[in-house]
DNA sequence: ACAGATAACATTGTCGACAATAAGACTAAA
DNA sequence: TTTAGTCTTATTGTCGACAATGTTATCTGT
């Protein structure tokens, strides 16, 4: 795979380490969307030279969360509307073609696997009702699975790693709740099985619906925030 | 847009260069396939520091030309029938994409320009059959445009500024040439049509197709190579 | 001779300082 | 008062050196 996630790759080093926490940050609002960033002044706040510090601003930007300009700087990224359709606009096609491209290429037992997790975030769905965290890590959860299951390495790498935390921002700082909730497992039932039957067709369209939905949900509160 | 083509950005850097020269080198094969590179050899090699060298390399990671281990550098990356499947899997659909979008936004001058350059293209053909490199610029132009003309940001950078070079990679190393160039022509005129008239649907279907016939191109040439 | 440990080497990651560029403040003229 | 220009200041881009890590060759013991 060109680029792993990296908490997931061997050797970490001090530039991981502050692209995660900048990274957590920007997706949590700790850092306003629009405001500037600083090369001196994050170095001194995480207690690092520029260097690193420029490696994961590169890494930033790869995932779209702030915007450089050469010789003026970077600033956080806006959401708006209109990012939000595209970005969406393009999850859909894109995870649609990672179902179709799972439903032929996951191998049983990690179908089986994708099965259990299903079951098992039934469970904590039922339990802890209303917590929005656990939902949010399990609905990630499967997406990424699937993703992983179609075996693309580009596709992975774009879903998974350039436009996943954008995606999450949006989500984190708009407030994905309420009564989708509930349906989305359905949603993520129904995906399964398609997969499962190895009706690529099916899962493709099923995943778009699924994201589709999700999208007008995050767009309805964001018309009630305001532009 | 998250990021602008370097040659295209208002102040140009010593990274930006040593980045579009050894893009070139990868692309065209001046650097092997699978090769090592060296961080100190490479800067020297250009008269430059290793700081503006890293950058470029990050951003040669980015598009997919390198691939980097921390603490054990960098190679170039190996041209596979595995990956070239897996590449023109997501072109397909994301261009088809492009293309759809492309219908419903551009504006009736950029259609007409597009138009313009086809004939444009046309001429140049006739004139210079069989040279495949103004084919070759041609045919990226077109595909430039139409991407252009959807309007979505997140896709216009994966495709234009990810996908590309690598995509390139393929065709030069590969050589795209031979009948197929004639017939490309006629394809990208039934698909011009479709997006004037602002059947989105059928422009999407044209351009998978369209890149599905060049994949199956360019597979031939790399069975015939060899792996 | 072969396997494992160890040491020498090379390469990458990080640092602090300097140069070049852009942003902002201040002055001066209309 | 406004605006154009200049100058100051701050930020980014680049550099050379050092530290940490990975790699390779050597040495030792079996």
């Amino acid at each position: 795979m060109a680029s792993l996630h990296p908490s997931l790759r061997s050797p970490i080093t001090a530039a991981d380490r502050v692209l995660l926490e900048i990274q957590r940050a920007i997706v949590e609002g700790d850092i306003a969307p629009g405001s500037k960033i600083s090369e001196p002044e994050l170095a001194k706040q995480f207690d690092l030279s520029r260097a690193p510090l420029r490696e994961a601003l590169a890494r930033l930007e790869r995932c779209h969360l702030i915007e450089r300009i050469p010789n003026a700087g970077a600033r956080v990224v806006k959401l708006s509307t209109q990012g939000l359709l595209s970005l969406y606009q393009l999850r859909e096609t894109l995870e649609g073609l990672a179902c179709r491209l799972a439903a032929e290429h996951m191998a049983d037992t990690e179908i089986a696997e994708l099965r259990a997790l299903l079951d098992q975030h039934l469970n904590t769905q039922r339990v802890r009702e209303g917590e929005s965290y656990y939902q949010e890590a399990g609905d990630l959860d499967f997406h990424y699975r699937v993703i992983l299951g179609s075996k693309n390495e580009y596709l992975i790498n774009i879903l998974c790693d350039e436009l996943y935390y954008l995606v999450r921002m949006y989500r984190v700082q708009l407030g994905m709740n309420g009564p989708r909730v509930s349906r989305a497992f359905d949603e993520h039932k129904a995906i399964l099985n398609a997969i499962a039957n190895r009706d690529g067709e099916l899962a493709d369209l099923l995943m778009r619906r699924h994201i589709a939905a999700s999208r007008r949900n995050i767009e309805k509160q964001l018309e009630q925030t305001g532009t």
